[in-house]
DNA sequence: CACCCTTTTGAATCTGTCT
DNA sequence: GAGACAGATTCAAAAGGGT
């Protein structure tokens, strides 16, 4: 599929995209704030905040909810079976949209919090001052299997590891809270007048962690309220291609020069080269190519622990014959039934003790070349 | 009424209370975490989060609606017209319970994310680290005048402010991400055998919070959750009175004990002194007692303008006679119409210009002493 | 008592592939 | 669809023990 801004309401567009083409979704629907009047800064000026008819075209809840079950909906139907949806949303709208995609049999992989780090103020002082915004991150069913780049979270995860720690190559797994600005300054959109031609423009960065985590290069991400187009500007910039819904022609319009300004830039993060798994190898393969020998003796390498290897591939240790990777837990007394042997035992080599899992870097490099090209 | 702990079932015990009887609601409802079989640890240990049978009572979606809707509605009869509730959960429920909340009216005043200091990590890398839960606080309805201690929750803020600031007197706005460690340690309560007493024991500086920021002494705080009776612990502390609804006969008797070592301890933040409005005085009062003599000059802080007082309180200024707020915009050419004018004029008193804001603070001590006693 | 090291543990929708 | 089996996967805090 082609990437292109549909310049239509998301009700029309959406039952015009055929079934099961979309790998993935980012939806920032209307926020039907229930918001009258103008709230007043007590210095006098008025804070614009979020006016639009855009978020007061439903007057009743059921209205509301019947216009997000029909888009959830739509949005289901285009998903890939192994494909994924997030949601941003507020207070107001968050939980009714979560509800209702529990009923349509989304599957809740996580839900995440955009902790904003420059929240405006709660200039009334009659509540706590807002400052998140949730994401809701479902599959299409529970048998999905989703694509969660896992490594590559771990390197963009700069909220609980500091740059300090992540230059000395600390790597943490990335939580549900984000940690991440408002979208302010040269990011964001202006009309001639200088008017910001939107209200709730997200963040570039929000964007970014969501499309390298959650999708691959190549894939096809849609969003149904296309707005200022961070989305498809994301989405062409680390790779992947975009269909965008959005009924304002100026948004359109505005969105395609931003989209035309981008160039992409591919590197490790946006290819997910973190997450590719090597080769697999068998065991057994390695031996018959003359890697490892019969017979020879593996050894453990925290307590010393040995163990010899068999044409199959099994070791014997304490007159038992046993897979490797037991055995490992076994030499270990752990308490698991089963290690990675790979990471546990070690064999001579030149009279030095080399990890087996080395050695099958090596044979990866020398056998599996052609595989790895695919 | 008299704090207390009834051993029942939510369902039994929720339709014999009283309507509209209830200052604050603090729930922690069956989560439903639909989990299947052993999660083991590298090591081979298991996890043991959350097996409760009481989490796995639930077979479909309708039924947990049908459940949350059940004690939600029950609820929402118990709560003063001017009460508000807390309800706490996970990715799992959350959205039902906020969905159902909405349609049986409550009025969202925030959504609280627990950003956990110390969350179990995901020992698969499947997913991303579920590092928090969420809390709605919702009011009766969108009529409520609910209780909320702004200044009180500025000084408990630890989150955007740090201890440092803080002792230098640096107050800021809390905000609804709240960084609270998970309750382990000697705070956790433990079974004679050494077993932990309860699967999910919330930590008490969840519940300080939630209770000193939303009420006041004296109230009534309902659990219908109880569990290990953190809620009664953190009330009693604070000197409000609680109603704690808990189905097992031994959480109660360990909660029981819990709640007895509880030395209460009512200082200014859990007495709410910030928030307690001083007396309101009247300008005109004020002039009768000679605090202020018709014709004197008022100056303004800022710039120097003058103004003259009027017997009536009003001030004459460029040959008209305006409000005293209304004036101090005028003069200060602010662009708001109404300035708080204590903030802004003085008055000479021996020969030093003194504020009259200071001047209200002498009438309120001298005069208010009776009032304030109230 | 201070310091260091080891062990334990926490509301979790926690694997993928081949036979 | 069930079962076998190969192989990949965790972080912070508190307690406890040793020096």
């Amino acid at each position: 599929m082609q990437s292109k801004i549909i310049n239509k309401d998301a009700l029309k567009a959406l039952p015009e995209l055929p079934d099961e083409s979309i790998d993935l979704i980012f939806a920032d629907p209307p926020y039907w704030m229930r918001v009258n009047g103008v709230l007043e800064r007590v210095e006098g000026t008025s804070y614009d905040g979020c006016e639009d008819s855009w978020d007061n075209q439903f007057s009743t809840l059921e209205e509301y909810e019947s216009f997000t079950r029909q888009w959830l909906r739509e949005c289901k139907r285009v998903l890939k079976k192994d494909g994924s949806i997030w949601v941003i949303g507020s207070m107001q709208c968050i939980y009714t949209i979560g509800g209702i995609m529990q009923q349509l049999g989304y599957w809740f992989i996580n839900d995440v919090i955009w902790h904003k780090a420059n929240p405006t103020p709660n200039f009334r002082g009659t509540r706590l001052n807002n400052s998140h915004e949730t994401l809701i991150w479902a599959a299409k069913s529970d048998k999905s299997r989703y694509t969660f780049n896992y490594k590559t979270a771990k390197e963009l995860n700069f909220d609980s590891v500091t740059f300090e720690e992540h230059k000395k190559g600390v790597r943490k797994q990335m939580g549900t809270v984000w940690k991440i600005g408002i979208c302010q300054g040269k990011e964001r959109l202006k009309e001639e007048s200088g008017q910001k031609l939107h209200s709730t423009q997200k963040p570039e960065e929000l964007l970014y962690r969501i499309i390298t985590v959650s999708s691959m290069p190549g894939d096809v991400v849609l969003d149904p309220f296309g707005g200022t187009m961070t989305t498809a500007a994301m989405a062409k910039k680390s790779g992947r291609r975009y269909i965008m819904i959005e009924k304002d022609e100026s948004y359109c319009r505005y969105g395609q020069e931003r989209i035309d300004n981008i160039t992409p830039h591919i590197g490790e993060i946006e290819k997910g080269v973190f997450d590719v798994p090597p080769p697999k190898v068998k065991f057994a393969d390695m031996i018959k190519a003359g890697y490892f020998h019969e017979g020879e003796t593996f050894y453990l390498k925290s307590n010393g622990e040995t163990a010899v290897l068999k044409s199959n591939g099994k070791l014997l240790y304490q007159g038992e014959e046993i897979d490797m990777h037991a055995c490992a837990a076994r030499a270990k007394n752990s308490r698991a039934k089963r290690l990675n042997g790979f990471n546990y035992w070690c064999v001579k080599r030149n009279g030095n003790y080399v990890s087996i899992d080395e050695i099958r870097n090596e044979y990866r490099e020398k056998e599996c070349a052609s595989q790895k090209d695919d």
